[in-house]
DNA sequence: CAGCATCCTTATCGATACTG
DNA sequence: CAGTATCGATAAGGATGCTG
């Protein structure tokens, strides 16, 4: 026995996790951090269209789940370090490959859209 | 050579078709189409909490991007059956991973918003 | 059954300005 | 640098009612 999370199910907690992955941002911040600890203006620059603000909302989700780990150096100028933790390197692997997967298949979807 | 696409550009085609997927409600459709074609009610009571409109007007993105194929056959009540295309296979499989995956962390999941 | 039209509420998001 | 606060526009989404 096992697993009673789903995702398909309106009200199981899995599927507020699922929002903040699959969310306009989680992915993409999951899958640039999937390269390795970054600074919060690198993942800014890396996720082409995020605002401070969606940033700083998506890594405060993703960080209390427990996908992303937080590191501030206390430092000023402030430095502050973002990196996936092991849950999250497995989700983001996941992203990364459903990534390529897109990719992949963008040219049949560009000729769909073109009325194929 | 190649893969001129990257989700990670705002402005690049396959930000769309990557939004339609992590969209709300596009991966969870996907996902329940994974196991064959269903008809829409069907999709409906496999996708908990979508509404009509939302069931509906993700369908016709998913569509328009290829993903899906609609078979309307045009009988009264109507019948209307849903398909992954070759290409939605694709990315379907790549959804149910990443569910599988969400499935498998939630336990940490758990924990880490449990204050562990 | 498989939807579409309409209305209306809510939540998302971006811009701007500000702080330690 | 790494954010937070506030505001306003916009879009997402739910409810309801209707059709062939």
């Amino acid at each position: 026995m096992e697993q009673p999370f789903d995702v398909f199910s309106a009200n199981c907690p899995s599927r507020a996790a699922w929002e903040h992955v699959t969310g306009r941002w989680g992915a993409l911040v999951l899958g640039a951090l999937a390269d390795g600890p970054m600074r919060f203006g690198a993942v800014r620059r890396a996720v082409g269209g995020v605002s401070d603000r969606m940033l700083s909302q998506t890594l405060q989700a993703l960080e209390r789940d427990g996908l992303v780990h937080r590191e501030d150096h206390g430092t000023n100028p402030p430095h502050v370090e973002y990196s996936v933790t092991p849950a999250g390197r497995r989700v983001a692997d996941s992203v990364v490959a459903l990534v390529e997967t897109i990719h992949d298949v963008m040219p049949t979807v560009m000729s769909a859209r073109a009325g194929a």
